[in-house]
DNA sequence: TTTCCCCTCCCCCGCGAGAGGGAGAAACGT
DNA sequence: ACGTTTCTCCCTCTCGCGGGGGAGGGGAAA
């Protein structure tokens, strides 16, 4: 009995490559790759693989969100999610929607291959350095980062979703080039963002823009 | 650089199992094996070992109060649970005790060997039969938090007093001629302090010295 | 339909930042 | 005395960043 996987990354070459890596599997079998979420969403409706593995970053619907899609849609495909970026706020939404792996992409291809296996018995696993995160954060205690506590200051709603979502990529310390490529648009465009931030917080620039998501608590204070 | 490891398991049989496959791993090395959680406790204070293989199960003191005592005495051990029995209650005490490991006794040798592994460079693992339990819990409801993490960043040896002044003022968000000013230095000198700042650290720019030294907690939090 | 907001992308321009050199003067341990 | 480390300051050069404009398309409200 083999078992049916899907792919779905926006780089080609990674998506040949595991396909040839899967190859070489008799027990595994790539049923469709595609390049981005909403794809993967249609094809796994339609195709019912055993298990999907999805990166996080995808043009169209990100992986978190197909993952949500798919897990909530009862069809039983088990899902693993890939990121370069070994972002523990990912991990959380992914867990929450019950996903069924969180790996990096720097993991080697057979680690990788055996979370399929581990993910289509029903098991999950989830990247070592990813889960020293989330041991750190349970020894610290509880309560999600939407919840208690911390109210948002003001000037925080008064930037646009877009906007939101550039300030806390500057947080994490990215160049107007690397949040162009994370977000796939243009470095033009991320420039008019960060600009926008800056002038609606009235910030100085972009590292006035870290401190300012660190002391309101827009990112998690633990490595 | 050799592992040093100590073991605790009320089975004879297990550890002296246990000892003979460390023997065939160069980097790693058995610095003592005890039977009970006490024994382990007085053990690892004395020979302060970089992991510590606990047993869930054993006399005197089981291996959660006894990982629970080490973890919070600061002495930097990591903790590396071994149970026969996956029972994920015991997988919330351990991780909210701060360990960094969780494993089943019925774990290939090769993987419990690895998990030390990634134990001793401050990762952590979970047994994927037990992680499966915990992404369960995660999609029911449950939710973590911010963190605080007591850990001495090595790197931070490296900087001069000069050096570790410079990193927090760039913390704070000063630009360099604010420095300069704050510290009564020539401009040049400060660029000459940042550049070796980054440098030693490892860090690509001034940005991510903010974010370095928000993770290491290298400021109060001042909201 | 018109108006407004949001997202996208483009131009030029000035400036701070960081790399990569070098160099002098203390203070330190030997 | 000596070398090492640290702190100080200087140069040039490149590049990313941010401000100042403008502009098109789409969606939602008026």
């Amino acid at each position: 009995m083999t078992i049916r996987v899907l792919l779905a990354d926006d780089h080609e070459f990674y998506r040949s490559g595991f396909r040839s890596a899967l190859e070489t599997q008799p027990d595994l079998e790539c049923v469709a790759d595609v390049g981005d979420g909403l794809a993967a969403v249609r094809e796994i409706a339609r195709l019912r693989p055993d298990v999907a593995v999805l990166d996080v970053r995808m043009p169209r619907m990100d992986g978190l969100a197909a993952a949500e899609s798919v897990l909530s849609s009862g069809s039983g495909c088990k899902i693993v999610l890939l990121t370069t970026y070994d972002e523990d706020g990912y991990v959380y939404r992914a867990l929450q929607a019950g996903a069924s792996g969180f790996c990096l992409k720097s993991m080697p291809t057979d680690e990788l291959l055996g979370a399929i296996r581990i993910a289509a018995r029903g098991d999950a696993l989830i990247d070592p350095s990813v889960t020293r995160r989330l041991v750190t954060r349970f020894s610290a205690g509880l309560a999600p980062a939407s919840a208690s506590a911390t109210r948002p200051p003001a000037a925080l709603d008064r930037l646009t979703p877009r906007e939101r979502e550039i300030l806390l990529e500057i947080a994490r310390g990215r160049s107007n080039a690397e949040i162009a490529t994370h977000l796939f648009v243009g470095e033009q465009t991320v420039k008019t963002h960060v600009s926008h931030v800056l002038t609606k917080l009235g910030l100085r620039d972009r590292i006035q823009a870290v401190i300012y998501a660190y002391e309101n608590a827009l990112l998690p204070r633990s490595p």
